[in-house]
DNA sequence: GCATTATCCTATTAAATCGATAGGGTAATA
DNA sequence: TATTACCCTATCGATTTAATAGGATAATGC
């Protein structure tokens, strides 16, 4: 299941790409439109912020604006900082690898198997949707 | 993330598969081979046979076995029995479906486009997988 | 300069879920 | 009729999630 942190965090970036200009936005604009907690959504903007996604700016007229084209913001990038591994299973992970403790044979593993299915294809979905495919 | 319960659930179905006949295996056979908690697993199984995949035999010389043919068990069957929604989102799920309580319109929700994309893709993945695949 | 604005940061918490455990009841077999 | 093994309910600790609170800090415009 995604996690609410995960869904506020695209809308939020989907409302900064659709802006016309790079001009910052502040957090109580885009989580009124977009129905988020105040609060909860500073939280996830400032992860995307320190994770080189979002820069900011203090003072009035202030807010969070995006740093790189949406073009070249994969949705790989944006579903591991927020939701963290892409794979269902840790052992058929990439960037969050983990052994099973159970399993004594990896390649023996049905669902080792299946999973990575799952995820060769999940990736590649996230892979070739870049924030500007879902601004449109 | 895929819960453990789907994932020992998924290990004792490919452990029936693989018997030759369709002898009754008792739990704790199953529990032992696959380092799995016997009572977890117990409930697990218990799932499984009230929802027509197990039949189970009490006594002497009993336990669970399959009641159909592995090549007649798709994985969506057992995914959506023991994990539930196969969808990341409730909004676009097939069997679970639920509306969003901030979308106003989810035709126009970002997030639902590209989730409603890795549903159908993992849905075809899993309906395509049975049981006997997963058990070579 | 100074008040205002808006981000920045830490801590806390209520609720839900997960994985596991406990303990006895019931039915079938040999 | 004793034994075996499934059946069923209840509980529990740990973890995670989503949200909230309260103030510190920095930048802007007048």
């Amino acid at each position: 299941m995604l996690s609410k942190k995960t869904k506020y965090g695209i809308k939020a970036l989907v409302y900064l790409a659709k802006q016309e200009n790079r001009a910052p936005v502040q957090i109580s604009v885009i989580s009124q439109s977009e129905n988020i907690s105040r609060k909860f959504l500073e939280s996830i903007l400032l992860t995307l912020r320190k994770n080189g996604v979002l820069g900011s700016k203090k003072g009035k007229g202030g807010g969070y604006y995006l740093l790189k084209d949406p073009k070249n913001i994969p949705m790989t990038d944006v579903m591991r900082l927020l939701e963290g591994p892409i794979a269902m299973v840790p052992c058929v992970s990439l960037n969050f690898y983990e052994k099973c403790d159970d399993c004594p044979d990896e390649n023996a593993c049905a669902v080792h198997k299946i999973m990575l299915k799952v995820r060769d294809n999940t990736l590649e979905i996230f892979r070739n949707t870049t924030l500007a495919d879902l601004s449109n």
